[in-house]
RNA sequence: GGACGGGUGGCCGAGCGGUUAAUGGCAGCAGACUGUAAAUCUGCCGACGAGAGUCUACGGAGGUUCGAAUCCUCCCCCUUCCA
């Protein structure tokens, strides 16, 4: 399929969002001809979505801006069953309060990316603990469970891979999609939702979904998936020696945030501004023309755009200057992620220093780091992890830190202690 | 329920009584080279400690032994096969 009549698909297939479609052509004539409703849902497992879900969010942005109805499902039923996968220790399942913490900081995120109101294409947010919770096991897999084939689920991919070689797979997962599927059966329901997206690992439930509500409902209903974003090594995107990169600006300053993004592979920044920034594609285009060093123009547009979505434009400027400070030659490093010391902490010796502002994770750490002259302060590389700070180091000014190339903080004295 | 084979550091995977904090590989970190890229080369890579060193670790609990990841007993978990 290489035209389509419908713009929200015309964009998705320019920007490589377009994975697997269950029936692609009746989907473009619908969303050419009127405003649908469609879904992706997300795990509550962590206080915070990271740069992995992002390309599906974006998803969900371009749904919306072509006019269409996002909804937001947050998987607080389904988390409660817990990571299935046999770990050494069963891990305990997570407590309700957890759950809510989790899908609350994960909703801060989709305020700044979706608008959620009252119109025809406001964003809603949904929690499927609100209808699973009290589902009657007889109940439902008497209206349910009949719809299944256990032949066609073990046929499935994601199943299939499990069952010959791989990890043991739980009851608990192998229900997963029939949970799944039901979600999807009442969004239909309830709010008229007839699409289903997500990252192409999810197929396998989404077509579960998919077939289910067309069984039971009777209407067309679609699943639409974005290929899973890789990087230039073949790894899933976005995780870092540090984990991986959140969303929520507590959990990832926006100075990292965007550092994450300029140190992107060459290979992988045009298929980043695609995915991850509303650049239009022209201008993409003539980014793609960029050789050799220039790529880093490409690479900045790329961290501002990105940044900018999340984390607004107005944090740019202190960002590039704090850049501009440490891997240039002049600029404010105010911005740089800082570490507070008490006046009365100091005079203190430079490993304890490290340390404490988590630059390293022991004494030990930072003493081979300083073996292979990869410790400095203030430019100047360290050779006695021993030496001391005293206050007239630090003054006004503040100290900085650095570990490597790339990782700095700024010491200062908090005044008030 | 029975039989066989397994459970080793973030992951994969050797080791099968002492020189084993445990070969390799991947991932990660730092250095050199560069462009805050990749590739390549070098060093580091359980924790703590300035250091000598101390502690913790080969599924769990006991035992044998001067000494156990390695041998024995019981338990837990996984694969495959049989019921």
């Amino acid at each position: 399929m290489d035209k389509f009549r419908s713009e929200l698909l015309s964009v998705l297939q320019e920007r490589d969002f377009i994975y697997q479609c269950t029936d692609i052509e009746q989907l473009d004539n619908i969303c050419a001809t009127q405003k649908i409703s469609g879904y992706i849902g997300f795990d509550a497992t962590a206080k915070s979505l990271q740069v992995g879900n992002l390309s599906v969010i974006m998803l969900l942005r371009w749904f919306q801006h072509f006019g269409h109805k996002p909804i937001v499902l947050v998987g607080g039923g389904t988390s409660r069953l817990g990571d299935p996968s046999f770990k050494q220790t069963a891990r305990p399942l997570m407590s309700l309060e957890r759950i809510q913490e989790n899908i609350n900081g994960i909703s801060k995120v989709f305020a700044k990316l979706l608008k959620f109101d009252h119109s025809p294409k406001g964003a809603c947010l949904v929690n499927n603990a609100d209808w699973l919770s009290d589902i009657k096991y007889l109940d439902f897999l008497r209206d349910f469970g009949c719809h299944f084939t256990v032949n066609k689920m073990l046929s499935m991919d994601c199943v299939k891979t499990r069952l010959d070689g791989g990890d043991p797979l739980s009851f608990i997962e192998f229900n997963y999609s029939l949970m799944q599927a039901y979600d999807f059966f009442h969004l239909n329901k309830e709010f008229g939702c007839v699409l289903q997206m997500g990252g192409a690992d999810q197929w396998c439930n989404i077509i579960s979904g998919v077939d289910l509500t067309r069984k039971l409902s009777r209407t067309p209903v679609f699943g639409l998936t974005a290929p899973l974003v890789t990087n230039a090594s073949g790894m899933k995107m976005g995780k870092t020696a540090a984990g991986a990169v959140w969303l929520n600006e507590d959990m990832c300053l926006p100075y990292d945030y965007w550092q994450f993004w300029r140190n992107t592979d060459d290979r992988d920044v045009i298929c980043y501004l695609k995915k991850f920034t509303e650049l239009p594609m022209d201008e993409i285009h003539k980014l793609s023309l960029l050789e050799g060093r220039e790529i880093n123009d490409a690479k900045t547009v790329l961290a501002d755009e990105a940044t900018a979505l999340i984390h607004g434009r107005q944090v740019l400027d202190g960002i590039h200057a704090a850049a501009g400070a440490v891997f240039g030659a002049d600029g404010d490093d105010a911005t740089l992620p800082s570490f507070k010391l008490n006046r009365d902490q100091l005079p203190i010796a430079l490993d304890d220093l490290f340390v404490l502002s988590g630059l390293c994770a022991s004494k030990g750490d930072l003493k081979r780091l300083v073996t292979g002259s990869g410790v400095s302060v203030e430019g100047q590389v360290v050779t006695d992890p021993k030496q001391l700070v005293t206050i007239d180091k630090i003054a006004d000014k503040g100290l900085l830190l650095s570990v490597g190339k790339k990782r700095h903080i700024k010491v200062v004295v908090n005044e008030q202690k």
